[in-house]
DNA sequence: AGCCGCACAGCAAGCGCTTTCTATGTAGAA
DNA sequence: TTCTACATAGAAAGCGCTTGCTGTGCGGCT
């Protein structure tokens, strides 16, 4: 049988209450007998009951953290922010937190299920990072469910992703339409008049986002864009690849290539030089994020840098009621051009 | 106030037995009560009491996951992958079950300061990940924990990670060594003699067992070591960076660089580049894990396939008891070498 | 016809903790 | 000295669920 409660009271010679009260530090309890509480403690190797706790008290030290998919780095740095920020071991608030990342490979089910476990927990708060599926009855449904939470007392922050309104949840988004529309124009000030886009997944608000600020761009500098210059694909390197030869077929004049994200750009990159073309004096390539090995590519990529992990710190101070929502319960996050040698004049 | 089991049990004419049983479904019920209890459930959006369930029950649906660092896709593959057979949502295995990641940051307090927490919340499960620290204390005080968590049922396996003798844990060990013998003996076979060597950080097993192997494989082929071409850092790209600067100025005849792991190796290329060397030309360099951002290295990186995702999956389907252990409690994972374009011969 | 046994459903006793309310001892006030 | 007030400690009532045990009604057996 494991240790309780009670095992503890009775070594240390005080009630169950005692203990508890020993334990979570919030009433009066004289020093010694908090000593010998804490000694008895220690030499049964006592381990507080969560669940039993939960239950009792109604609350819980569980705090979710939802993510496409937890192997991205884009996901992986603001999920390691938010942790950071909670309180868990090492953080300075009091209290220990348990970080639960769901990953939820960006399927609508999972994300719901997911949402309905953490809501079973009686989750302390719950943090959604990413961008949103469009999906109409999706939304929803999770809206349904982020109200469900909120009023169920569970602090609802989204990190990266739109403002759910009338949920109770705080929106810290990120401007990825501003960033896409900052990044083309960029490459239009180079010169570019001919553009190809590799987008993301289509129903994905980080998708369209992208792809409108994109467009505003071309739009605002009179280009016409040609309907073959756009192609959707997933977002991993494979589909970049894939995508750029797809784009090069289809218009081999194109001077330049932007994409979704760092990592399709990366696989843009190596189309482009499996086709023999080279960076940027043949094509020019910019992708989205600045991730860390972004800086590694060769050349360096064109991006726009998100500030992920800052983003997730305070995600996860908010969440934690550490920091203030910002008014509105909307924040947002604007991301900030990094001009790299991966972009230049286009080839005469 | 929120809906209880009570509350069902009374919309749908039954006792609170009889819902629970419907919702475990671990207990014979007529079709048409079922079906009434579950248009109830429904009817009134009621969510399991998550705490109340494992209280009453003894037991939990979460599953711990600790990694170092969940912004290294080197763990957040293992992670993902793990997580993908636990059986959560998606998953095959009936069940239910929430993945809680921890981040440890490498730090012997947080690993501890987690195995509490998911102790204290009776975790169905356990996953270490990555390499342990090398401290005689704290491994103490791990396998003290660890032995704990297995003898009050929670099944504990570490993934990638040396075999703790007398814990109860399960352990599939990555070939560390194997394959840092490997790699070195590729570039000796390449020509090289005078070999640079970018360890991690001292006191853990990986960094120890990879130089290990790297030292076997000078040792059989008679090349005697010099010890200004070890240099220890961290496991990321700026220590790659910096201790290749500090290998070339203490060696620059050095002909080959060998980095702990890939992020590292990654460093030490642009390091390379700056200083005006070309790979593979002027120096060769390895890494350790292929982690998907190697391949799109340019040139492409020479290094050792760790299968962290099949690691990670088979790990997972141990933990949840849905795949056998390996004899002896211990297997071993064999890397593979990869070469590609960042090796060559030396220069003449 | 009488009996056994099965298929269900309900009762009620906890699971291990938190917390309200009450009891006690002691110090300071009157 | 007697009363009030405070500082602690304990008793006990749950928190919402699971599950062993106890009914009950019915079909099939002899």
């Amino acid at each position: 049988m494991t240790v309780t409660l009670a095992d503890v009271a009775a070594r240390a010679q005080v009630s169950p209450a005692t203990v508890s009260r020993v334990l979570n530090g919030n009433y009066p309890v004289a020093a010694s007998t908090r000593e010998r509480v804490l000694k008895a403690v220690d030499e049964l190797d006592y381990v507080l009951n969560g669940p039993a706790s939960a239950l009792a008290a109604a609350t819980s030290d569980l705090v979710g953290i939802l993510v496409n998919d937890i192997a991205d780095p884009f996901f992986g740095i603001m999920a390691g922010a938010v942790q950071s920020e909670i309180g868990g071991p090492g953080g300075r608030a009091g209290g220990e937190r348990l970080a639960v990342v769901c990953n939820t490979g960006g399927t609508p089910e999972r994300e719901l299920t997911y949402l309905t476990l953490l809501q079973r927990q009686r989750a302390a708060a719950v943090v959604l990072t990413g961008g949103a599926m469009e999906d109409e009855a999706h939304q929803t449904a999770v809206a349904a469910k982020l109200r469900r939470l909120t009023e169920a007392g569970t602090r609802v922050v989204l990190c990266g992703r739109p403002p759910a309104p009338d949920t109770g949840a705080i929106a810290l988004t990120f401007d990825n339409r501003g960033g896409g529309r900052e990044l083309t124009e960029h490459l239009i000030g180079l010169g570019h008049r001919r553009l190809g886009y590799i987008a993301g997944p289509r129903e994905r608000t980080t998708t369209r986002h992208r792809l409108e600020g994109h467009r505003a761009a071309l739009a605002a500098h009179g280009i016409e864009e040609d309907p073959r210059w756009t192609v959707h694909g997933r977002y991993d390197r494979q589909a970049g690849y894939e995508a750029t030869l797809e784009l090069m077929r289809r218009d081999p004049t194109l001077t330049a290539v932007v994409a979704a994200n760092d990592t399709v750009a990366l696989g843009a990159c190596a189309a482009l030089r499996d086709s023999g073309l080279r960076i940027p004096d043949d094509v020019s390539v910019a992708g989205f994020d600045d991730l860390p090995f972004s800086i590694d590519a060769v050349p360096a990529l064109t991006t726009v840098r998100l500030p992920l992990a800052e983003a997730g710190a305070r995600a996860g101070r908010v969440a934690m009621g550490r920091e203030e929502a910002p008014v509105g319960g909307i924040a947002t996050v604007r991301g900030e051009l990094m001009v790299r040698g991966s972009s230049g004049g286009p080839r005469s």
